[in-house]
DNA sequence: GAATCATTTTGTCCTGGACAAACACTTGAC
DNA sequence: GTCAAGTGTTTGTCCAGGACAAAATGATTC
């Protein structure tokens, strides 16, 4: 444990900052399930103990697994750490010794903070493997490892930023290398509006861009209607959304579909992430991308397709 | 105008997200200032129209000038955008005619979102001024010209992500290949818990990595304990802090004679951005950097007082 | 298995009151 | 003239507790 749980107390605030959680939703947990208890100030306003903090972030976690929260406010610490482990470790690439060595080794970097040992860490991996292997093999499975120890409380905040700073660095710097700019397919990469992570967009595009593909990529957040008019106006020949798994899937669908409706049938639309997993049958027109290596088979089926 | 107001609606979340005025604030202001006055859906809920969207995003940058709501809500349409012109002229280099030609090409690109035409105009810019000067003379004045385009509605918000985006892969990329591992002083980037802008921090880095510095960025957003503990652990020489105008003045004072307490004295504190600009005498022990520029007179500063 | 409906769970929104922190302004000391 | 301290006003955040729609679950049928 680095992480110093003293006597330190969060205002409501801070807890929504850290965990994600609205104040809303922490004040009507309390109401409703008897959890989170904070103590008050002299003014009657909340204030969080550190270990409670901890607990909602464990919670929040699991929420984004799919559990729901009356079942999670009364289990124990234990049985907390249980649920999160059983449902992880699914991953690929786990039993794989090279990765086992490198994810140690990536974590104790970031235990350390020594950034420049993670930088040349990562970069011999990416060297070694290629750019897609890269990604596949060993991003993705490190950032469900680092999601684990950052629960347990072995990553701290600058840890974390660490990693995806030196990862983003490392991606864009190998994307720029390989960009094309009259490649095919012209790709628009984006994420709806209430999408955050960045990091995911990245790892598409470094799977499609040695591909031959064209690849821009709007960021994260785009509104819908802004996705429309850029895709018509730009020419491009695909649309590829990104979900993380914290996005509700009701709210990934109808996304969808409605774009689908408002894009030209020339226009391929490519969903991904676990929000849309498991969910092609209801969306007619659109091709969900089941895992990273997925796209790149997307791309051949593409090109088969439209081959002229 | 490119934007559609049409006669779409937006709820209090989407207002939230798309302005970053919290709900309550929202709700707060209808109670005392009669402004904005959302029309309610069949169950009571507000639904703000698109043009009090526009009005409130426009207040919401002149609150981060430093104005105050108050004096604001009074206001026409025309007074609030001149406004905005009034203060923000002060940048340097507006008076330069390469310059100039440099920041209408690129917001004509924006406009009709041509991505790698935009990435070769910064790209050639780059070449021809080098990293420093690009920073300072282009992309600070350009990053002004741009909010006001933005406010104007001559860019959206995928023109803004696409103008990031690049900047931020070219800068990585030269950052990243200059830097060095072994270089002093060992600087530690950040920004406080609240701040979001990430493009302040790597322009510092710019500055600083091309006079052999070894920057470590941590992102934005740290706790004030984890850059403690970090500054500490790994022997950095700087702690640099970056705030935008939109941070609350006291707060970036407070934070950092806290933060000056914690450190031990031989590690150096420095500060920028507008928030803390003039505030020198109140910073003792503090690095006060004014503009871009001065934190390469900041780092020679360091070097002549710690030759050994 | 997959679609439809009823039921429960869960998050968001509402009102209107309260109050502390930030700000503008005045006063007095150097 | 500049700074420190004190006063009044503005402004954002927090609170309670009720309401309801969207999501998830389970039952029923095809």
């Amino acid at each position: 444990m680095i992480r110093e749980n003293a006597n330190i107390t969060y205002s409501i605030a801070a807890v929504e900052r850290d965990t994600g959680l609205s104040k809303d939703t922490l004040r009507v947990w309390e109401r409703r399930y008897g959890f989170p208890t904070p103590e008050r100030d002299e003014n009657g306003e909340r204030l969080y103990p550190g270990d409670q903090l901890e607990r909602l972030r464990l919670i929040k976690r699991l929420l984004d697994q799919g559990r729901r929260p009356a079942a999670l406010m009364k289990c124990g610490e234990a049985e907390l750490a249980a649920l999160l482990g059983s449902s992880e470790t699914a991953a690929a690439g786990i039993d794989d010794p090279d990765f086992i060595a490198r994810r140690d080794e990536v974590l104790g970097h970031l235990r350390a903070h020594r950034s420049s040992a993670l930088r040349s860490t990562l970069g011999q991996a990416f060297m070694k493997q290629g750019l897609q292997a890269f990604v596949t093999d060993t991003v993705a499975p490190l950032n469900v490892a680092i999601g684990e120890a950052w629960m347990r409380g072995e990553i701290d905040v600058p840890g974390e930023h660490q990693y995806t700073e030196q990862l983003q660095n490392l991606l864009r710097a190998a994307i720029g290398g390989q960009a094309s700019s009259n490649g095919r397919p012209r790709i628009l990469l984006t994420t709806f509006p209430e999408e955050l992570h960045a990091l995911g967009l990245l790892m598409v595009e470094a799977m499609l861009v040695p591909e031959g593909a064209q690849c821009v990529s709007l960021g994260t957040q785009t509104p819908l209607a802004d996705i429309r008019s850029v895709a018509v106006a730009g020419n491009y020949d695909v649309v590829a959304l990104s979900f993380s798994a914290a996005f509700p899937a009701r709210q990934a669908i109808d996304g969808l579909l409605e774009l689908r409706a408002a894009l030209p049938g020339t226009v391929a639309i490519w969903a991904g992430g676990c929000a849309v997993r498991n969910k092609q049958r209801r969306l007619p027109g659109i091709r969900v991308i089941a895992a990273l290596p997925d796209c790149v088979s997307a791309l051949r089926d593409w090109r088969v397709r439209n081959a002229a």
